[in-house]
DNA sequence: TGGCTTCTGTCAGCTGGCTGACAGTCGAGC
DNA sequence: GCTCGACTGTCAGCCAGCTGACAGAAGCCA
């Protein structure tokens, strides 16, 4: 794992970067040649009716995991260069921008792990990185009304961008769907902080935040 | 992991049986001796300040394992015995009923792999089992009405304890937090179905499923 | 059996956020 | 520079579900 890893909920938990820090890059060098798979920006690489299961090694890009219902769409999160991810049934998984992929069937875990067993370590760090994105993802939804999960991914984003401009992936609806509302309402709750002095919009896509405590404030609830 | 595992979330996705039956009681041949600790009913096995993560059997009893915020809870699921659970960090977990569990260090978790690989897959597929079950909770959360929501957990019990008629785990607000809706709306949702026929209430605790096919079709949404 | 506590059903008022719609702005391509 | 399509901001109407409250039923214990 590179400190390239970077995963929108997992680095709302605020121990993102430490957790980062103790992955091994070992992990990477001792993976067996998988199959190389080039996507174009807004490609399909992986739909809930695939029934083969397969580990995942981002090589190159950037990729978003999702959910959709009717006409809604949740944004799991996404996944940058080094990131490890283990289908999903009911995920969709997308290009956001030309990417590289190695793969390798699931089955194959079980002897990548037989010849080299830290392997499994890594790959239980993994999973459970994925788990404890969830588990913010559900608290959000459960507990933390719109404005406290964007004041929340602002920080976040803060930390990771080590920069209080900070550089926003894709345009509003996409945000939207990674923070389980509606473009329009997100949309609004951004304008309302801008217009209460929490933020200043540079341009499209970037965001000032100017007031950090009432930021926190709001992350709090 | 015995056919005695039983997870509301995990039942829901109509896979929960098959997957049970993939399980090996060899798992847990192999693991080595633990400390074992014993709770009543009410006790908190762990709390979210713990900062020493576990993995832990569940050998006798019922655990929930739930989140909150403020004055709300949200309930992830619950464990019986044969059940593992690696600790989350944000996570409670409290006994329903006496209980007794054995668990280890996660540190231990590391030699536990170096002697037998094969508990790596193992703890693979419940930390995946895991997922799986936040995933359906995501999906409730962010896709499903409060009705689709009761629906598929009646119709995903219905499935595990082989009746129309469907013996629920404790009472009214312990269910509506796994469910993720408050004890009113609940309450409320049931007695409609009631009132239009889809069920009947033998007894506190216990319904009768009456419509499966106007349940299946509420589960839909 | 009686008293007390917990559980359940029901109600009314409220609201956060959704949805559809539309106007203005921005960016890309010719 | 112009055109067109995508993006963004804003608005109004609506509603699923929350919340606090209260009454009645059920369960538990002395």
């Amino acid at each position: 794992m590179s400190d390239a890893t970077r995963h929108p909920h997992a680095a709302m938990s605020g121990s993102g970067a430490g957790h980062t820090g103790e992955r091994s890059a070992d992990w990477l060098a001792q993976l067996p040649e998988g199959q190389i798979r080039q996507f174009d920006e807004g490609d399909v690489i992986c739909r809930p009716d695939n029934h083969q299961n397969r580990i995942f090694l981002i090589q190159q890009g950037c990729v978003r995991i999702c959910l959709s219902a009717e006409h809604k769409e949740l944004t799991l999160g996404w996944l940058r260069p080094g990131s490890i991810y283990v289908t999903h049934t009911r995920a969709w998984v997308e290009a956001l921008e030309p990417t590289r992929i190695c793969s390798w069937p699931i089955e194959r875990l079980t002897s990548m792990i037989a010849e080299a067993p830290e392997l499994a370590i890594a790959a239980m760090r993994e999973v459970g990185m994925m788990l404890h994105q969830a588990t913010n993802l559900i608290e959000d939804l459960a507990f933390r009304p719109v404005d406290a999960r964007l004041a929340r991914y602002l920080l976040l984003e803060r930390g990771t961008q080590n920069s209080d401009t900070i550089q926003l992936t894709g345009h509003t609806e996409l945000l939207a769907s990674l923070l389980g509302t509606s473009r329009q309402t997100l949309s609004t709750s951004i304008n309302r902080m801008i217009k209460d002095g929490l933020l200043n919009k540079l341009e499209r896509q970037q965001l000032q935040l100017l007031d950090i405590a009432a930021l926190e404030a709001l992350a709090q609830v």
